[in-house]
DNA sequence: CCAGCAAATAAGTATGACTTTTAAGTCACG
DNA sequence: CGTGACTTAAAAGTCATACTTATTTGCTGG
């Protein structure tokens, strides 16, 4: 191909690693498509198209194997195994497709997760809160609706992100709280979605106060309810809930 | 060490790779707390213990990495990360865990997961089943009242497990749908810890009824509200939820 | 005491030789 | 023709080694 000198390889790796170049280009291509499952790689045409040692390419298939993204098998080669396969919790897959053609697709699923979460969360929270999570809780709140008025949504949203965290991560539930990245990526992604000009709902500001009182009074039903009627808001924006 | 004769290498593979079989025996021991967070491990002290080569321990480290277990670092070495970076919803880690001593906890997690998302799945259930899928959720919620008297446990738990996968998968929603093995796990696991003599509380089966029928009238509100109470009472066996 | 340089260390990468699995083709026999 | 056993070859899997690079540690001189 390309005579590129002594020194061997071409452009320096820049990022973390070799095989974290390719993972970062092979992921978001097969969850994009341009792989469909059953088409199948081999490993010494990813070699070449990368310009890396078998080594190189050999970890970044197997990360992908781990998700179930592709299965490596002898005298095959790499297949892209069914879209069902996949392991659609993985942070990774799912920070793909969101930066894909899926996202849209990828945004309703995962609203439609955290709108069957957060409720429980929030009851889970108003048992388990301490102090500190409370005032941080009423905190946000507060600042939530000093900042729902005036075009001051990017502050809104930091305080609305830091909220439903708290409210996650208060849960007790390590599960619960790891879906933390995901609800702020949805939250981010609707902003995005609405007009800036648009201020928030103003309802859906009380609710959050409402919700963070709950919590403080250790109110479990209470809290869930208000956390309900929230997400409810959102499945409503995307057409996944009946009016 | 041990002598193994000019072959170079000990005991066969056996398993799909030797990079499997390191991974299946660092990730249980991680996640197990063999390990705890900070402990540093060597490439090459790896490579000795499994008696493999680099190649392998290499890739064993990287899918742990991309699990968020362990942090690989140059002049340092791979560090096991503290556990509330792991990757709690990667099936393995489920299983690893689900495996050794953080068992009751895990599923503890999980129940409450799954209580969370399944009458939201259920509603979702109301509106998209095929035909076919409301017939197949008929079809186990008669078998569940067929094998729930007379020591049938095992049984009826096929049908149970069965019944809840379709009511995910029916949700339209490939994350719910996902979670059928996360159910499937859970139920197998409450069943091993109840006494087998004892039946299935004959409400339950009723509600599994009651929601196979919502779900084949569209009735979501009913769905939904049958399939809380179902998990509301896996809730309470583990006292997640207060009475 | 600190800046900056030097050395040591452990992971990262490349490469070539070899092994193992297995799909696919071949051939003899019914 | 079909069928089953045998052969072949393709591709991943593994290993050993040489070399590169980043980073910590610690030393050294201002």
């Amino acid at each position: 191909m390309d005579e590129q000198g002594p020194e061997g390889r071409g452009q320096r790796p820049r990022g973390r690693g070799l095989h974290d170049r390719v993972l970062e280009s092979l992921g978001p291509a097969i969850t994009a498509g341009d792989y469909p499952p059953g088409t199948v790689l081999r490993t010494d045409e990813l070699e070449r198209r990368y310009d890396v040692s078998r080594t190189v390419v050999r970890e970044a298939v197997r990360v992908l194997e781990s998700m179930h993204l592709v299965e490596s098998r002898r005298r095959v080669g790499v297949t892209v195994r069914p879209t069902e396969e996949w392991d659609v919790f993985d942070p990774q897959i799912i920070r793909w497709r969101l930066a894909g053609p899926d996202r849209p697709r990828q945004l309703r699923s995962l609203t439609a997760l955290r709108s069957a979460i957060e409720p429980a969360a929030a009851a889970l929270a108003a048992e388990h809160a301490t102090p500190e999570q409370c005032a941080e809780l009423t905190e946000h709140a507060l600042n939530m609706v000093a900042t729902s008025r005036g075009q001051q949504l990017p502050a809104y949203l930091v305080h609305d992100v830091a909220f439903h965290r708290v409210i996650l991560r208060a849960s007790g539930n390590e599960m619960f709280a790891r879906l933390g990245d995901v609800v702020a990526e949805v939250l981010t992604g609707r902003t995005q979605h609405r007009v800036m000009f648009s201020d928030p709902d103003p309802e859906a500001v009380t609710l959050h106060v409402r919700v963070a009182e709950a919590v403080r009074a250790g109110d479990a039903e209470a809290a869930e309810r208000y956390t309900r009627e929230i997400t409810v808001g959102a499945l409503r924006e995307l057409d996944i809930l009946a009016p």
